[in-house]
DNA sequence: GGCCATCTTGCAAGCGCGTGCAAATGCCGC
DNA sequence: GCGGCATTTGCACGCGCTTGCAAGATGGCC
């Protein structure tokens, strides 16, 4: 019916009246094109409609422009802000983004990266779980990249980006002991995902070398009502903790909401409160949180920059990690900024 | 060098002794091979690590499985929750999401829309500001569909799926009256999207109704900031509301906040609080906020549903609208629920 | 005018795949 | 044993595009 679809070159190669290598030529940047020519198809171009059909220039250049995103928990602020910086730095280098969501099933993220092979993507960039060692050799043998983003690990091969969970975590002891606090928390949940314990082991060894202990409590999710069920707990401990470190912003929201209103515990004035991501909701004034800034934009530039330099010559450079600084932001739940 | 890259159906088909022809068969739906030959196939294709080329597979179908997200403010609470919603309804329709972002260059809905030709999705759906006439005419003449989700216009061709914001906006003035306020005003932003427009009008008209008058107060763009701003302006009045409705909820935290910090008032003794989407933050112990929740499962199912259906009979059924109704979610932010 | 260098253009091959068509195969009943 | 039928298989073409190659066009210079 009106299937008719597409406008194919060869349409605009006859109402031009040249040769469809010509459309061609005039579509790919640094062709040898005449003005002349190129006027005449860009206007028989224009006037049937023609867009260049990058299925079949993916198929012919081997490189389809296509990035695969493999993200769960997608619509947590912090996931979600970092979507926006990667598509944002993508479509400005020419790529476009193609978004797998994994919280689907179990052990998806294999699946999702098949899904980025079959689409011939020229990258994927993993924000989920762990993908299984096989499917990443495949990824790489089949000559796609891989960028690991807040998940180191000892793969080889893919670009890992990080930030220093650990040092960032020290730091807050030595903020929370110019607070004058001396009974440490740290809030976390079951995820146990590499940076989440990262920042778990930073904290409580900082505090070691202060001779503190630290009283670690771990549950659910990382999510908001999490906070809340590992404020019950670390809140009716008989020696209540005067700071807690969560390892989230998210659990941290959680935790100030049940600590003020359940205990009425006054933050900052009873209780010091950390966290970490610096979701837009930490700045919230309920909130005030004193957390660490993920650099998404840096992140995400350096992520397609790693794409893009990697490009030509991508047999030498093997694995590259990138390590990132988390700024320290302060804000009302810790005392004396 | 490593550019191997990917392995072919000829490929697998040499090792498993078969034409390439048994090969694509296996890998198509309700083709016709032998369980022998598949069972070949598959060992090969298998021990190969071979996968589909869907480039190639979209390029003959004239049906690439892709989709087009194309959205501004995606890291927004409302919209990356629609996102998700998409993205796993289409992933178990079997189609693939592709993600624009639009926040990047003004008039990019359509360019964005480009960017979905040219990669030849099946669909493409908007989240974003209205796309010109002249693209959508182009769209639809390419066999592309197109939906508009909470943009209502007056387009035709493409699905168009909406709240009724207008009588949900009337059922605030209800709880308001019921809770006792007399004094009504509304906090918008300056969008003026057409949902965001409803929504104003419903409340205006129905406490007209009731001969009262509403104080509206519009500023900035659809953020927590704006919501600050509006408080700044409508609670300094020298008739002070007794009841807000906020058109967004990321408007209503907003408002909230400044209400309590600035002004000292309690939501909802003197102050009741009423917003719209019912994202995750409304239901977090500082906001408790009565509002209105978006179906969002529902809008992503409808969607992909007329995706499909569409697939066989798309000519007759032109234009299609769907309306779908917004619970009210009660929380403590309005007396009385 | 002739020659060479430079630029432009068309031809044709091929990217990886789906599919119509005809040949091949297998099976059954007579 | 053979014709008829259903199923399976291979061939070959085409989807829309890029690109190497060689032919054609142009112009400068002796």
């Amino acid at each position: 019916m009106s299937q008719k679809v597409f406008v194919s070159a060869q349409e605009v190669a006859d109402r031009a009246g040249v040769s469809r290598s010509a459309v061609s030529r005039t579509f790919t940047p640094g062709a040898s094109v005449s003005p002349e020519t190129r006027r005449k198809v860009l206007e028989a171009a224009d006037a049937l409609g023609y867009h260049v059909n990058h299925l079949a220039r993916g198929l012919m250049r081997n490189e389809s422009g296509i990035v695969c995103l493999i993200v769960s928990d997608m619509a947590t602020p912090h996931r979600s802000g970092l979507i926006k910086a990667l598509t944002e730095q993508l479509q400005s280098a020419g790529k476009i983004a193609m978004l797998v969501n994994t919280d689907l099933s179990d052990g998806s993220v294999d699946l999702a990266l098949r899904q980025a092979i079959r689409y011939r993507a020229d990258a994927s960039i993993i924000l989920s779980g762990m993908p299984d060692k096989s499917i990443t050799q495949l990824c790489l043998k089949s000559g796609q990249r891989l960028v690991l983003i807040n998940r180191d690990d000892e793969q080889d091969g893919p670009l890992r980006i990080n930030l220093d969970d650990e040092e960032a975590a020290s730091r807050v002891v030595t903020a929370f002991l110019r607070a004058g606090c001396r009974k440490f928390a740290l809030a976390n949940s079951e995820a146990g995902t590499p940076s989440l314990m990262a920042r778990e082991k930073g904290f409580v060894a900082a505090a070691r070398t202060h001779g503190l202990d630290v009283i670690v409590e771990r549950y659910g999710w990382t999510s908001y009502e999490s906070g809340r069920v590992l404020a019950q707990r670390l809140l009716t401990q008989s020696q209540r903790p005067d700071a807690v470190f969560c390892a989230t912003d998210l659990l941290a929201c959680g935790f100030m909401d049940a600590a003020r209103n359940q205990f009425s515990l006054s933050v900052p004035n009873q209780l010091c409160v950390a966290g970490f991501d610096d979701i837009e909701q930490a700045s919230w004034a309920s909130y005030q949180l004193t957390t660490f800034a993920q650099p998404l934009a840096t992140i995400a530039q350096e992520a397609v920059l790693w794409l893009d330099s990697k490009e030509g010559a991508n047999s030498q450079g093997r694995a590259h990690a990138i390590r990132l600084h988390a700024d320290l932001v302060w804000r009302g739940s810790v005392r004396g900024g």
